[in-house]
DNA sequence: CCGAGAATAGAACGGTCGTACTATTTTGTC
DNA sequence: GACAAAATAGTACGACCGTTCTATTCTCGG
């Protein structure tokens, strides 16, 4: 044994991983401020003090699961989008798979950080800071994934990035609000045309 | 006295409007579970029991307090825009009062039914029955009126209207969201620019 | 201006919350 | 396989929650 580097890990960040997992969960949800310790010490099985003393406080918790939903969404939209070719195609997987993140269930509730920032906005602290620091960046990296493919010549570079990445961004989110309020999936199609039309209307014939 | 109707309201319909307004203001900011009776009344100077005598429970207070929110909302959004002629001028104005409804802080915590929203979406009950109805209706409202622009011959009748709809109540979901997370007033004109050029995009010329 | 009824306040309830402290069990190493 | 250390459980506490009950104050039509 020992191949990978789970194995290696003491059982206490084990346990800890799974109860990331499960907060993160149930927090997309229901919210990450009302989901109490008792409960997720019952969903995870555990004794709310055997669970409460992996992290010292509650805040110490909910910061914890906001990284563990951070490192989660990098693997599952991210990650996959920097497989493809950087310019057009990139802007494309960003965010295709951000609507497929949604639409798959990554987290039961949808995108957790939909659900939790609202949640936050007026609640100064740690918590918010990672929370804000989380959606900063990924607008930021999908801008930058416009400005590359304005660039290369494949969108008009005279539409700023930031309008750009704005747009397409809030098709991916109203997607996700929509499907949490009303179970239609055809909202993320919906969201899939309009982020295609979009690109599409930007869409520079390469010089050839 | 005695001109307008509202002096003609016993005192405890008055203070019952005081604290559903009270309660529709907190309730944007930090979301309509976690506002507790107590600091609702601590804020309306009452005492809980008091507060609580205009109420059959928490619950039933929640259910008014959405309800109070709505009709402000149609005095804000709907009422003006209405004022505008049928047709792409309403279209427009719908979409502009949705994001001026935002940027004036008409709910100090932005669009009262972006807060709220979220945190229901998993909690079946009346609550949540109010919450969806009202969005609901406003996203019919404006397909209606996008509907009525086609019929006009002013926008483009052969993309659906629901698609033009899903897209200009994304734009302003987005300004309000990154607002209340970034606190960039920039957002709101992001917004409004989006929604001009989608429409001017889907514009036909009139055939005169 | 009085008196009935509406409006508000006060006190107390059982329940759950986050957290602290102590005891017990489990883990991994020599 | 013993034993220190790590992990988990048990229990208790004060604070606040929604709600109930009773007492007090205010309102306003006759």
């Amino acid at each position: 044994m020992g191949y990978s580097s789970e194995t290696t890990v003491r059982k206490g960040e084990r346990t800890r991983r799974a109860i990331l997992s499960k907060a993160a969960a149930l927090a997309s949800q229901e919210g990450l401020e009302p989901l109490s310790i008792g409960r997720l010490a019952e969903a995870t099985g555990m004794s709310k003090s055997g669970l409460f003393a992996h992290f010292g406080s509650k805040e110490d918790l909910q910061i914890a699961t906001v990284d563990h939903a951070a490192s989660l969404f990098v693997d599952e939209v991210i990650a996959p989008a920097r497989e493809a070719p950087r310019g057009l195609p990139r802007v494309w997987a960003l965010c295709d798979h951000m609507v497929d993140y949604s639409e798959r269930q990554v987290f039961p509730g949808g995108c957790f950080f939909a659900a939790t920032s609202a949640e936050f906005n007026h609640r100064p602290g740690p918590v918010r800071d990672e929370i804000q620091k989380m959606i900063r960046s990924w607008l930021s990296y999908l801008e930058h994934a416009v400005e590359q493919a304005q660039a290369a010549g494949e969108l008009d570079p005279n539409v700023p990035a930031r309008q750009v990445a704005f747009q397409l961004d809030a098709f991916a989110q109203a997607a996700n609000a929509q499907y949490q309020l009303f179970r239609d999936p055809a909202v993320f199609d919906e969201a899939r045309r309009a982020t295609r039309e979009r690109l599409e209307s930007l869409r520079l014939r390469p010089a050839a």
